[in-house]
DNA sequence: TGAATATATACCTTGACGGGAATATTCCTG
DNA sequence: CAGGAATATTCCCGTCAAGGTATATATTCA
């Protein structure tokens, strides 16, 4: 948790990353993208206990993955698209280059056959 | 490590939100996309140990997230398009619902009040 | 007010992970 | 083959995070 806060000031899409790197938090969030939920639902659903399911609502919530609405007793957990966006921002930078394949790896090892070429030749015996 | 190959069979996406949620190993992933590195580079660009780094390409290497070519005693590393790729994919549904938001959380709760006063009016006294 | 429901929190334990430092491995060069 | 450079691996340690269980809190209803 401490980790997430301290990277938060960074960027905030590790924050996302980190609270989705937990598969059961990536289920919830998964099981929230087609309807907002109460907590126990989420329980039925993923057959998990309710305070782990608790605790697991409370790390997205402090991500800004969810937020809470209460009714009654019960507590709605929806989803917030901002985090998301951002992720996808992020995204953004490779998806662009993954088309024309993101390394140029090839020049890059020519490169280094030629320094290396250069290197054994300016030694040359 | 055994957290993401348990995970990996579910949905190879995990393994690489469980690998990029590490600050420094995402930091990596950022350094390389604009080209290949050695190993050296990296430890040199990050501030970070060389053990270190190493560990965490082999964790990125196991996630399928990069790969290495061996030139003379060095490693270039380069990243690999496909996880990232999946992890496009996985926001698909997602981007295609964060105009309309989400949650049709009035919707729901609408819903939940309406239960609501049914039961209180069935009830009724 | 008291019981019941829904959810959150506290406390404990355990296992995994990341960093540090030393060492092993691999490959090149002379 | 010896030495050096680049990288990987090992071992140890501290910390943190996730699960389990019990309990607290809040809200409704009778």
């Amino acid at each position: 948790m401490t980790g997430i806060f301290l990277q938060e000031y960074i960027c905030l899409v590790q924050a996302t990353l980190s609270a989705l790197a937990e598969p059961n938090r990536r289920q919830i969030v998964d099981l929230l993208r087609r309807k907002p939920r109460a907590v126990g639902e989420i329980v039925e659903r993923l057959g998990l206990r309710q305070p782990q399911v608790s605790k697991h609502l409370r790390v997205l919530s402090e991500a800004g993955l969810v937020e809470a609405h209460p009714v009654a007793q019960q507590r709605i957990y929806s989803l917030r698209a901002q985090p998301l966006r951002e992720l996808d921002e992020w995204l953004e930078p490779y998806r662009r280059r993954w088309d024309e394949r993101f390394n140029q790896l090839d020049d890059v090892l020519r490169d280094l056959k030629r320094k290396d070429k250069e290197k054994r030749d300016g030694h040359g015996k």
